[in-house]
DNA sequence: GTCTATATGCAGATAGAC
DNA sequence: GTCTATCTGCATATAGAC
C-alpha cells in the first residue's frame, strides 16, 4: 500500500493552523491576550480546547505568529504607497480607508496592543521593534510634503502632522463603532481636517 | 479609660480607603481589570495584599466604587460648561484640557474601559448607563450650535461631530503618550480642526 | 489594624482514549 | 487527528497570628 500523499496531509495541517489562526486574530483583537482564553479560540474556530495545543505550543506562540502577520501586512501596505496613482490626499485617504477596513483592523488592533499593553510576550515586542513605526511614517513624508506644496496638506512639521493623524486612526479602532451593519460609521474626510488644507 | 474618639477612627477608615482608591485608579486605567492584579494594587498603595480585602469586598467591588466616582466627576466636567464664560471654541477647548489633564484621565479612561470591555462587572456597566453619554454631549449642543452660528465652527448636524470629536479624544487617551516631562505631546489646537472653521 | 499563611477556583497545558 | 479528562500554577479571597 502507498503512502498517502505527503502534501495532501501537509495542506490539511496548513489550512486547520489558518483556520485558528484566523479565529484566534478575531478574539485576540476584542479582548486583548489576557481578556482571550483558549477555550474562546476553539469555540471560535469550532474544535476542542485541547487541539489547539497540537498546532500551538501556547497562547504566547499562537499570539507571536499573528504578530508577526500582521506586522508585514502593514509593511506591505505602507509600502504600496510608493507605486499608487493619485494626489497625496488621495494616497492617505485610501491608505486610512485600508486601516479600517474589517479584514484589515485586525491585524492594527494587535499591534497597537503589542505597542501599549505590557502584558504581551517580549517576542512580539521585539517583532513589532524591528520595523520600527516611525520608519512606516517616513515612507509617507515625501507623499506629504508633495501635499503641503500643492496646497493639499497644511504647514506644519510632517513627521509630527502624520504621527497625530495616525494616532488618532490608532485609537479610533481601539473604540467600538457600532456599524452593526456593515456601514462606515467613521467619515475619512472629516478626520483629514486633522491634516488638510 | 474613656473610648477614643470614634470619629477619628472612622477618618483613619476613610483614608485608607482613599490611599487605596487612589492606587487602584492608577492601575485599573492602565492594565484593565482583568489585567490588574490585587498585589499590584496593594505595591501601589504599600499596604498588604490582604489589607485590601479589609477594605473591598472584591476586586470587582473596588473597581465599582471607581466608576462610580469617575462618573459623578465627569457629570459635573460637563456641567460646569454651562456657567463658564469665553467663546464656545475656548469652552471647548478648555473642556479637552480638563479631560486630558492626568488627575482626570484616569477616570475617563475607566470609563471608556467600562464602554468597549465586556470583561467589567454588569454592575459597572449599569451605572455607565445610568448616565447615558449622548447626554453628556447633548449638554454641549447649544454650545456648539452658537459656535456654529459665530462661525466659529463648521457646518455639519452637531451631535455627530461632537460625538466623533469626544470619541477621538477618548481613543488618544488609551494610547500611551510618551510625555515623560509632562510636557503635553497633544496640541488641542490641531484636534480642534476636526470642529472648526 | 496589619501581616503572613492557606484554601478555592479558574485557565493553560498535557495525557490518554477513540 | 480529535476529543475528554486530568495535572499544575497562579490569583482571588479567607483565616489566623501578632
Amino acid at each position: 500500500m502507498p503512502p498517502l500523499n505527503e502534501q495532501q496531509l501537509d495542506q490539511n495541517r496548513e489550512e486547520r493552523r489558518e483556520q485558528i489562526k484566523r479565529a484566534a486574530l478575531k478574539v485576540f483583537a476584542k479582548r486583548g491576550i489576557i481578556g482571550t482564553k483558549i477555550s474562546m479560540i476553539a469555540r471560535e474556530a469550532g474544535i476542542s480546547q485541547g487541539l489547539t495545543y497540537r498546532y500551538y505550543h501556547s497562547k504566547d506562540e499562537l499570539f507571536i505568529d499573528l504578530v508577526k502577520d500582521a506586522m508585514e501586512e502593514t509593511a506591505e501596505a505602507f509600502a504600496s504607497l510608493e507605486n499608487m496613482s493619485g494626489s497625496p490626499v488621495e494616497k492617505i485617504k485610501d491608505l486610512t480607508k485600508k486601516m479600517l477596513d474589517t479584514s484589515n483592523k485586525h491585524s492594527f488592533m494587535l499591534i497597537q496592543q503589542v505597542q501599549t499593553s505590557d502584558e504581551v510576550p517580549n517576542k512580539a515586542k521585539e517583532i513589532v521593534r524591528q520595523y520600527p513605526i516611525p520608519s512606516f511614517i517616513e515612507q509617507l513624508i515625501p507623499v506629504f510634503k508633495k501635499g503641503q506644496a500643492m496646497g493639499e496638506f497644511c504647514t506644519g512639521d510632517p513627521a509630527k502632522l502624520l504621527m497625530l493623524y495616525f494616532s488618532v486612526l490608532s485609537g479610533l479602532m481601539l473604540l467600538p463603532n457600532k456599524d452593526e451593519e456593515g456601514h462606515q460609521v467613521l467619515d475619512v474626510d472629516i478626520l483629514m481636517k486633522l491634516i488638510r488644507e
